[in-house]
RNA sequence: GCGGGCGUGGCGGAACUGGUAGACGCGGCAGACUUAGGAUCUGUUGAGGCAACUCGUGGGGGUUCAAGUCCCUCCGCCCGCACCA
């Protein structure tokens, strides 16, 4: 044993940080004879420092990598840095240090406080989207999807700060109002870049059928953000003025013969038109504008229309029309931009109808009622049935209905059926600094010319000013001037940069050869590792950055840079990192750590001990200020004991709240564990007899050592972490309770420290060495578990009388059901419990369960 | 608003395909030890009851010999909604 007392966290894990990375351990290289294992998490935007949801999703990612490693898999498992993005033209503007500069400044800083985590990852691999080194690549990859026929410009709505002149995020709207300027923002039309995702939205879809390495919920989520609709396109002749239509789109036809109105969106062409000539839609139409571009918020908004005074003509009724409504829920991007309504079965048209006192027909009601008194009063009838109040419909299933009505119309030429996607192409521009360029130049004679090839990178200016209003980089007084390729003559770069989500759509590949100079990876390479065969990261990202990484690979494989077609084969989405929030007497919010209990024992403020009230356990932000410092945790308990916390007790898929007295319990399970190896407690350090009494306990203590490699193997297999954790748990007691042959005791301590080496890894490092192991626990392979030591001959069964528990019998494993009966029979509480009845029924379920009914 | 999810002791959670609800841990209670430590060790701990036993998985209803698990319905909380990453 070693003379140390204590264990001494802070320089254990420092020196075996070292002694891996002076091994190279973790260093990944393409080999063809070992089965890969390309373990991803999503990397972190480089913000300034490490958050507990970094931690979290980077403690997981290694024990997948660590887990894998041991195994036998030849594993990849890199790491970089998002590094492109709005919060560094921020950090310019409020503290006048250049983006560039910030980011890799937090990069270093951030870098230090993960290698601090002991992670095993493989470093020389190291990505930072902001170097040109790495987005020249996906300026030659945007090359080749304009040649492809995969990239296009075309106008599209943008929210308008219109005092600072620029564009505005989604996020930078408050309330309808700039968040700097404060004033009210609009919508307006601007010439973008996109790329035409929507070319493989069936694809993207058939897709999502072979990930089944996927959860569910995020397939679902995806196949709903796709949104394949069948449905018809009709156009509706307007009254007096029968040379022109309204073309809408509806996914249900069938209810046509309940129509009571058409509504176009605010930016239809025909309400622009309408607007021209009066005030009053005009008004309108700036009205809806206000609300900005976010689908939310449209959606939330209280549903408005304005009546145009036109009317249309029903394609079926005569003498019927309907009026034409524009409204503020009606989206341009979708479908046509108008539709028809019918109140009785959609509710968003039922609440406009309400409020505009139109017609209410129900034309569609279930099986059982009667078309005579059915009526729709506040909710909109949206399930099954068949038709009524529909001439030549009536009596059909609404599938029927739906087919009859388009063939009817497509027969009168004014419509056809039609397949339609929610899924709209991805707008890769951006008009910031902090991005990167797209790679063309726009020439008055020769129009739209890509950057040739040889001037890749297009590289940002450096001298850039923030303060005046507008594209900062459109406002650079010469870098947009060039020469056109094309012509010679005079030409002006673009100056909207790339979407950041570009980045995070192809570094998966970059990984694969990270160094590669003359292109984004090697062919070669990249199908060696690719695809990943684990990726791990927030479920926020569900839907927006794995489509777009989804349809990049697809867009990639087309250009012949890829073989694969689907970038991540498994896919597993953690929950997030919540906290307890505090406040102040005066409801502001207060860190955790300046809080302390009072003598009474409630919670006081440590500077001047006012009282300070509990709030709510949410999402750990820098607002609320209800955030924990990593880098405090692992300095005063040790990566091990800050990972061993974070993956014990929560089940990772699900919100994980991080508590003081969770980390202390991890700390103290981390010294108990070296307790174990290094003496005290009731540990024993030596053989102590292996009398025959022995024999029994050692028995039972190989069979908890093999049915924990068992059990522990497929709990790190299924991501049940916690579980696991549990489960090691229970050996480590099962070894601090045994009194035996010291060979049984050692062999259950070495495989212990083999199984918690990927959730604690320098504390297995070090007990590995304190056993007098000159190798390191990382080269170990997994154990592996003895299924003939596993099982136990005997077996506790359950005995129910009405599904009531009234006893346990240990029954030998595998007993016939009449002997089990019998056992169940000759119980004194079951005797008891039947009270002199005679049994009705005995139902026994084999080495589980046997219930008795009366 | 639309789409997706979650809900089990005081707390985090466990429970394979419907088969002993509460593994493992935190906290609590009782005790031991004294090297008074970030201690440690032992026992106990769902609620009610002296007990037999009864009640318990967000609420209500249903299917079943048997429901945390399946079905219906309601409530609460969380994530995403296309320019935050």
């Amino acid at each position: 044993m070693t003379g140390q007392e204590r264990y001494n966290v802070a320089e254990t894990e420092r020196r075996w940080q070292k002694a891996w990375d002076g091994k190279k351990c973790f260093a990944a290289q393409e080999d063809p004879s070992r089965p890969k294992f390309y373990a991803l998490a999503m990397f972190p935007y480089p913000s300034g420092k490490l958050h507990m949801g970094h931690v979290r999703n980077y403690s997981l990612s290694d024990v997948v990598a660590r887990f894998k490693r041991a195994q036998g898999f030849n594993v990849l498992n890199p790491m970089g840095w998002d590094a492109f993005g709005l919060p560094a033209e921020n950090a310019a503007l409020e503290r006048g240090v250049h983006p560039r500069k910030w980011t890799l400044e937090n990069i270093a800083v951030m870098k230090g406080q993960l290698k601090s985590m002991g992670l095993a990852i493989d470093w020389e691999r190291e990505v930072t989207t902001c170097l040109p080194e790495y987005y020249r690549h996906e300026q030659k990859f945007f090359l080749d999807f304009l040649k492809a026929g995969l990239a296009y410009q075309k106008e599209s709505m943008v929210n308008w700060d219109p005092v600072d002149n620029c564009v505005l995020a989604n996020e930078q709207v408050v309330d309808g109002k700039g968040w700097r300027s404060g004033a009210p923002v609009e919508r307006r039309t601007l010439k973008q870049w996109f790329l035409k995702i929507t070319d493989f939205a069936d694809d993207l879809l058939d897709g999502l059928k072979t990930l089944d390495g996927w959860p569910d919920k995020v397939r679902l989520m995806q196949e709903n953000w796709i949104g394949k609709s069948q449905g018809l396109k009709l156009r509706f002749d307007i009254v007096n003025h029968e040379d022109r239509q309204i073309e809408i789109f509806t996914t249900r036809p069938d209810t046509l013969f309940g129509a009571s109105f058409v509504a176009l969106a605010p930016d239809h062409p025909l309400s622009l038109e309408l607007g021209e000539k009066d005030a009053g839609i005009k008004d309108f139409i700036a009205e809806c504008r206000r609300l900005g571009t976010s689908e939310a918020t449209l959606e939330k908004a209280e549903k408005n229309g304005f009546d145009t005074g036109l009317q249309v003509h029903h394609p079926f009724l005569k003498n019927k029309t309907l009026r034409v409504f524009i409204a503020n829920f009606v989206l341009m991007d979708y479908g046509t931009g108008a539709i028809f309504g019918c109140p009785a079965h959609d509710q968003r048209d039922l609440d406009f109808a309400r409020k505009y006192a139109l017609d209410v027909q129900p034309v569609v009601i279930p099986l059982s009622s009667d078309p005579g008194t059915f009526t729709v009063e506040n909710e909109a009838y949206t399930g099954p049935g068949h038709l009524c109040h529909s001439d030549f419909l009536n009596g059909m299933t609404v599938e029927d209905a739906k087919a009859e009505v388009i063939r009817r119309i497509e027969g009168m030429n004014r419509g056809e059926g039609t397949t339609l996607y929610r899924l709209r192409d991805w707008g890769v521009s951006r008009q910031r600094y902090w991005g990167c360029p797209v790679p063309v130049i726009h020439c008055e004679k020769c129009g739209v010319v890509p950057v040739p090839e040889k001037d890749l990178p297009v590289t940002l200016p450096e001298d850039i000013d923030f303060k005046k209003p507008g594209n900062p980089v459109a406002n650079h007084p010469t870098w947009k001037n060039v020469e056109c390729p094309q012509c010679g003559g005079a030409a002006a770069r673009e100056t909207d940069t790339f979407d950041t989500f570009f980045e995070s759509s192809w570094y998966q590949f970059r990984y694969t050869d990270a160094h590669n100079t003359e292109r984004g990876f090697d062919k070669a390479k990249a199908d060696y590792w690719a695809p990943v065969d684990q990726y791990i990261g927030g479920i926020e990202h569900a839907v927006m950055h794995l489509l777009y990484a989804r349809f990049f690979t697809r867009a990639l494989k087309k250009c012949g840079y890829i073989s694969c077609e689907e970038p991540f084969t498994a896919l597993f989405t953690q929950g997030m990192v919540t906290h307890m929030s505090y406040k102040d007497e005066d409801g502001k919010w207060i860190y955790p750590d300046e809080i302390e209990k009072g003598h009474n024992g409630a919670l006081v403020r440590k500077s001047d001990g006012a009282p300070v009230a509990p709030g709510r356990i949410e999402k750990m932000s820098k607002s609320k200020k209800n955030t924990v410092d990593p880098v405090e945790i692992i300095s005063a308990y040790g990566a091990d004991a800050a990972r061993l916390f974070i993956l014990s007790d929560s089940p990772p898929e699900r919100d994980l709240e991080w508590t003081e007295a969770g980390i202390d319990g991890a700390w103290k399970y981390v010294n108990r564990l070296w307790r174990l190896v290094n003496g005290g407690g009731s540990a024993p350090h030596e053989g102590r007899g292996g009398a025959a009494a022995d024999a029994d306990a050692c028995m039972a203590l190989r069979r908890k050592i093999h049915v924990t490699i068992r059990d522990m193997t497929q709990d790190l297999e299924k991501f049940h972490f916690n579980k696991a954790v549990a489960k090691m748990r229970e050996l480590s007691n099962a070894l601090e309770a045994f009194d035996g042959d010291a060979t049984v005791f050692r062999e259950g301590l070495e495989t212990l420290i083999k199984l918690m080496s990927p959730v604690m890894p320098h504390l297995a490092e070090e007990l590995w060495a304190q056993l007098g192991h000159a190798t390191m626990v990382v080269d170990e392979k997994w154990p592996e578990a003895d299924p003939a030591l596993c099982v136990s001959d005997s077996v506790t069964m359950a005995i129910q009388v009405n599904g009531k528990l009234r006893a346990t019998v240990t029954l030998p494993r595998g007993m016939e059901k009449q002997a089990a009966e019998k056992a169940a029979l000759a119980e004194d509480a079951v005797q008891k419990a039947l009270d002199g009845k005679s049994p009705k029924k005995i139902i026994v379920v084999p080495d589980r369960i046997i219930n008795v009914v009366v």
